[in-house]
DNA sequence: TTATAATATTGAAACGGTTCAATTTATATT
DNA sequence: AATATAAATTGAACCGTTTCAATATTATAA
């Protein structure tokens, strides 16, 4: 069945294209008696006049660029899109968020979307996968589709803004380290993801320029959600007779701390004066809680706010630009789920 | 500045407007020596072919769908746009959200940023404000453009997928009295929207059919945020004397009552021994807290995928369908923030 | 009634790509 | 060197609208 278009509209209504076109876009220059008519005979044909058409002649009447995220539902991200939205409203940009669910195939087919629909460049937090396919990568780097990485992407020269994660990591140990504690574990987030890599290596480097020394059971695989952690922290504890207990857990993400933090509510181990907690990214969920959560703070929203500045500078550029790459800064920020440790 | 098109391109490199084509995509007939030059062309001008143009012969390659919520940040619109992707997904749907932020010139924008970029058909949280601008909704009307509310509008005839606020809070409020509860009072949410409205009638009908007698002491204008439900809670309480506290407080929702309980953890009022709090909405952290939220839960994923399915109906019915209002159940779930008071 | 002005409608060109049959060029075969 | 075959390139038609100068129709004034 062919698509309805203005011609047959036109054809059935009995006027030209130019008349039904002036309906459509309301213009007032079409006498009543004729509008109506042309407004019915477009019901009775159920037509929806293409866009793409449409803006092909008009232009650029509403620019907007892209964020692809991970996670709908993780305020991380949700947060790094509101700075996007401001800065990039500012600019006069409207701005479309999408999710690939952790899916290799959504990301690419969305990447394809965007560029598709003429929204005019997109933010993406890559899938980092082992040997990642990146073909889709390219394809945007050929067409000279203006794009930025949240992450770092072997393989690929192309804008990236992102945080150093051995760093915090680093930083957070260390802090522990100074603080007394000799007992400190780390709870790894999902294998798959390039993140858990880069903290479990800031992981290590703090123990290497330290006393104490590492020991590959230190590293617990958890994974980021909340169920996941809770579970895997029961599981954990009750293997562990008291004495063993770690005085100290550095987690994967705040998510994963707030299940660690219920589960040692449930085995009845007080946080933080049986076992430090400490998070990662700061969240918004991270300050609203009976334990306020010490935590590694990315800065989200300058994130956010960094990238679209970068996106918009290359999208108006007239020529192409070189390459930049960002690294912002974390803050530790110390709260309620952590303790000095009086040391004797 | 006149825009790079794919003429110049070819002009520039010497070569049909054809074979610019087959190399942007990446059609295996071209030479590898015209290709490269191509290529270089390409980056030299910095041609970006435009997307509209593309897709005008092509049709629709990518369908996708969009959802306009009011918050990116608050979990209950996330999980309704993630009901809405998997739905979607299962029928070949991309799906992409936007916030308007409560701001009703950026839903207007959305709407027809959506249509323009043919985005198939839109799920829109709207802005109902008092004498509501709704010119946008008839223009998508006017075109036949399939979309979907989540709250109903007056004064438009279209789709709704929405709960009964009235009904559930009704419910709450007499399960609290049921129980024994005799000092209820309702934490308002913004004065703008809708739901306030319906969820105050819903705390007053409940009382009216009961023996309790309604005074309007029991609203207490609050606000929906996190922060601004602790600052006037604190308030609140500040005020009163210990024999004047409420009970119970029923909240606007879990953000506000989370916001709520931190305040009364502040000031060592015990949750549910001396008060019980009811939040609504059941968003994802309302369970993972140490006092977990007795709420009404709208079935968030639910709304999203029955939006979708109406949506998605419209979108491959040749005809133009009948419209549909459809309103969903809330569940009352009783989890530890409240409590049934002795009866002596 | 006619001339004039105002209003409504038409239709061809344009938007910027893709497609594909026809043509040109390069390569292989005899 | 001539021919057959394969590979590469061309260019006109097309996608479905909008635009706007030209034209047709209607209303108003003289």
């Amino acid at each position: 069945m062919k698509r309805i278009t203005i011609v047959e509209v036109a054809k059935k209504a009995g006027v030209s294209k130019g008349t039904v076109s002036a309906v459509i876009n309301a213009k007032n220059t079409v006498k009543p008696v004729t509008r109506d008519h042309i407004l019915e005979v477009m019901k009775e044909l159920n037509f929806r006049p293409r866009g793409v058409a449409r803006n092909l002649k008009n232009g650029n009447q509403y620019k907007s660029i892209g964020v692809i995220i991970k996670d709908l539902n993780y305020p991380f991200y949700t947060s790094i899109a509101t700075g996007v939205k401001e800065y990039a409203n500012s600019k006069g940009y409207s701005v479309v968020v999408t999710s690939s669910e952790n899916d290799h195939e959504c990301e690419k087919r969305f990447s394809h979307l965007f560029s598709a629909k003429d929204v005019k460049g997109t933010i993406i937090a890559p899938i980092v996968e082992g040997a990642s396919e990146i073909e889709h990568l390219f394809k945007l780097k050929m067409i000279n589709y203006p794009f930025v990485l949240l992450e770092d992407v072997k393989g690929i020269q192309a804008n990236v803004v992102a945080i150093n994660n051995l760093k915090a990591i680093k930083k957070a140990v260390k802090y522990l380290i100074s603080s007394g504690h000799t007992k400190i574990v780390h709870f790894a987030g999902p294998p798959a993801s390039s993140h858990t890599q880069e903290r479990i290596e800031g992981f290590r480097h703090a123990f290497s320029e330290s006393t104490l020394v590492f020991n590959k059971d230190m590293i617990v695989p958890v994974g980021s959600s909340y169920d996941e952690s809770f579970c895997k922290t029961i599981e954990y504890f009750k293997e562990k007779s008291r004495e063993d207990y770690p005085t100290a857990i550095v987690c994967f993400n705040d998510q994963q701390a707030l299940g660690v933090m219920m589960a040692l509510n449930e085995l009845h181990i007080k946080v933080p004066d049986d076992i430090s907690i400490i998070g990662n990214d700061d969240i918004y969920y991270a300050k609203i809680y009976p334990v306020p959560l010490t935590t590694i703070r990315a800065p989200q929203f300058e994130i956010g706010k960094k990238a679209a500045e970068i996106l918009i500078r290359n999208i108006e550029s007239p020529h192409l630009l070189p390459v930049e790459k960002v690294y912002l800064e974390t803050e530790f920020i110390i709260r309620q789920s952590s303790k000095v440790l009086t040391k004797d």
